[in-house]
RNA sequence: GGCCCGUUCGUCUAGGGGUUAGGACAUCACUCUUUCAAGGUGAAGACACGGGUUCGAUUCCCGUACGGGCUACCA
């Protein structure tokens, strides 16, 4: 690639960054990385009807999160800036007269309520739907139709007006799809767009032109959901003169409903009970209220190797990436054209793979506010472990809890149904023994309270299957668990002691009734 | 409706004119084990359909079906 790699991940700060975005940053990330080229963060804050008090910072604080640090943006630096759309507002304009000196664009006073009226008309009519065209315009209200005199006086009456392409007749659009081959549209097909809006400022497909071509962009990695206005954009490309530098595009595979039936969204996340998000999001209502795949306890590694997978892969068989090492492989070429769906099993597993990587150290301080939002400050080396021996067994952060609060406080329920199936007041006499061996030992270690006990128990002639699952009980309250030793030694001697003692008169007390 | 894009195990996917169609998740079995996991071993499981082209097509071409996206003064 001679040319010098830039890309850009251009958002429009209208809530929270849905996962699909997210996954788009990451790969524009990736080939910026992969290329030595530089990943622009630009916010695409043209509509102020749906801008969002927060969304920008969202957008950064996933980023962060993420570790896909922009080389440019809003607050990021870049010689390329305004970064944000809306700060480049005259940008626009200028460019948009010169479209209009050019003749590949015109004014249109055409109202909303005008257009809304004939499309439902033509609607009723059960002909196509109305589309603002080299046919159409000639009977509405634009310069074309109108005097020059009349779009001046117009004009100067401050009626309100838009711009919009003039598409050229019986033409071929053509371009170059990276990921999915040559892409042909007819310009027959394609309406008039509107560039300005009548409040002055500009709609995606002008302001994303004029934006790309300034920022000297290279490749344009987004949604499928732009493949239908490509058309339009290569169309702006050539009416400005710029045909020699369109960019590269390469339009990703949609995220799919965990069922398949269309392309993931916002309200996913409730009715399938899984992360649509990458961080949580508190907007002003109630119900505009979402946890994220952080909150639900992903680390930040696992939730890109999942994403980084979800419509690419690098062509063989391992399946764990670090964002470093997914630099060094992504490529466009092996994006798959399909969509994918979410799923939610294959992320806990990808978390899964990356919990057990994490050093007990660090899964400690991720742990430790879950621990605080419970009312618990266990000391570190505690925490750190328990960490150690729970790991293995938690695909989510909040595993830790779920498996194991029973570490932090005191037990809560009792498995009684296993106590029932295999106390005894026989056992009393054996436990109350074991309690005072157990009393006697110097040190606590897992090693040596194994063999402590399995001596304890041959020498008693009694069965693996007698102890050691009331032991487990009497510490944990439950069957499931890590190893009884090392968990007796996590807990030290007092502790274990104080547990077995308190649940051995439970005991007593249950098989009595 | 129109336009555009797509279709390999349930899911994510590898592959590509001649393969026992490979891997991962999930599932099941066995194993390990004081439990639950993890690990190990194994099982089951796919080329949407119909026509071509070809000695041969899952792979190339064309249709059909199905799915998705777009069809705003939203992005």
């Amino acid at each position: 690639m001679s040319q010098k790699v830039r890309v850009r991940f251009a958002p429009s700060p209208t809530g929270p960054l849905h996962i699909g975005g997210v996954r788009t940053a990451l790969y524009n990330f990736l080939f910026a990385k992969k290329h030595n080229g530089v990943f622009c963060l630009r916010i695409e804050d043209t509509d102020q009807a749906r801008y969002v008090e927060g969304a920008e910072d969202y957008i950064k604080e996933t980023l962060a999160w993420l570790g896909l640090e922009p080389d440019e943006g809003p607050g990021y630096g870049g010689e390329f800036g305004p970064y944000r759309q809306s700060e480049r507002k005259e940008i626009y304009q200028k460019y948009a007269g010169e479209l209009l000196k050019r003749g590949k664009a015109y004014y249109a006073f055409d109202t909303q309520e005008e257009l809304d009226a004939r499309r439902k008309m033509e609607a009723e009519r059960g002909n196509h739907t109305f589309k603002y065209d080299a046919y159409s315009r000639k009977e509405m209200k634009n310069s074309l139709t109108l005097s020059d005199e009349e779009v001046g006086k117009r004009i100067a009456a401050g009626e309100p007006y838009v711009i919009r392409l003039l598409v050229p007749e019986n033409d071929t659009v053509t371009f170059e799809d990276l990921v999915r081959g040559q892409v042909t549209f007819e310009t027959s097909e394609l309406d008039d767009k509107v560039l300005i809006k009548a409040d002055g400022m500009p709609t995606y497909h002008m302001a994303n032109i004029i934006d790309d071509h300034l920022m000297e962009i290279s490749h344009v990695i987004r949604g499928e959901e732009w493949l239908p206005s490509t058309g339009h954009h290569v169309l702006l490309y050539k009416a400005f003169g710029w045909a020699d530098s369109i960019p590269h595009f390469a339009h990703l595979p949609l995220i799919l409903k965990p069922n398949g039936k269309g392309k993931l969204s916002k309200r996913d996340g409730a009715k399938f009970g899984i992360p649509v998000f990458p961080l949580e999001w508190n907007g002003n209502n109630e119900l505009d209220h979402f946890p994220g795949f952080r909150e639900y306890g992903f680390l930040p590694e696992a939730v890109i190797n999942f994403l980084a997978f979800l419509g690419w892969n690098p062509g063989t068989d391992e399946e764990l990436f670090t964002l470093e090492q997914l630099c060094e492989v992504f490529s466009l070429d092996k994006i798959h054209k399909g969509g994918a769906r979410f799923d939610f099993e294959k992320a806990r597993w990808y978390n899964h793979q990356y919990i057990q990587q994490t050093d007990d150290g660090e899964l400690a301080s991720l742990i430790r506010p879950m621990l605080k939002a419970h009312g618990l400050n266990p000391s570190r080396d505690f925490l750190v472990k328990v960490c150690g021996l729970l790991k293995e067994r938690c695909h989510l952060l909040s595993d830790f809890w779920e498996n194991g609060a029973w570490f932090f406080e005191e037990v809560k329920e009792y498995d009684l149904e296993n106590v029932k199936k295999r106390w005894n007041t026989e056992l009393k006499g054996h436990f109350d023994k074991l309690i005072a061996e157990l009393d006697s030992m110097q040190s606590f270690d897992a090693p040596g309270l194994e063999s402590k006990v399995k001596a304890f128990i041959n020498e008693n002639g009694l069965k693996m299957g007698q102890v050691l699952p009331l032991l487990r009980i009497a510490l944990a309250g439950t069957m499931k668990g890590p190893g009884v030793f090392e968990t007796m030694e996590v807990f030290g001697k007092s502790e274990t002691l104080a547990r077995i003692k308190k649940a051995v008169a439970l005991f007593g007390g249950i098989t009595d009734q």
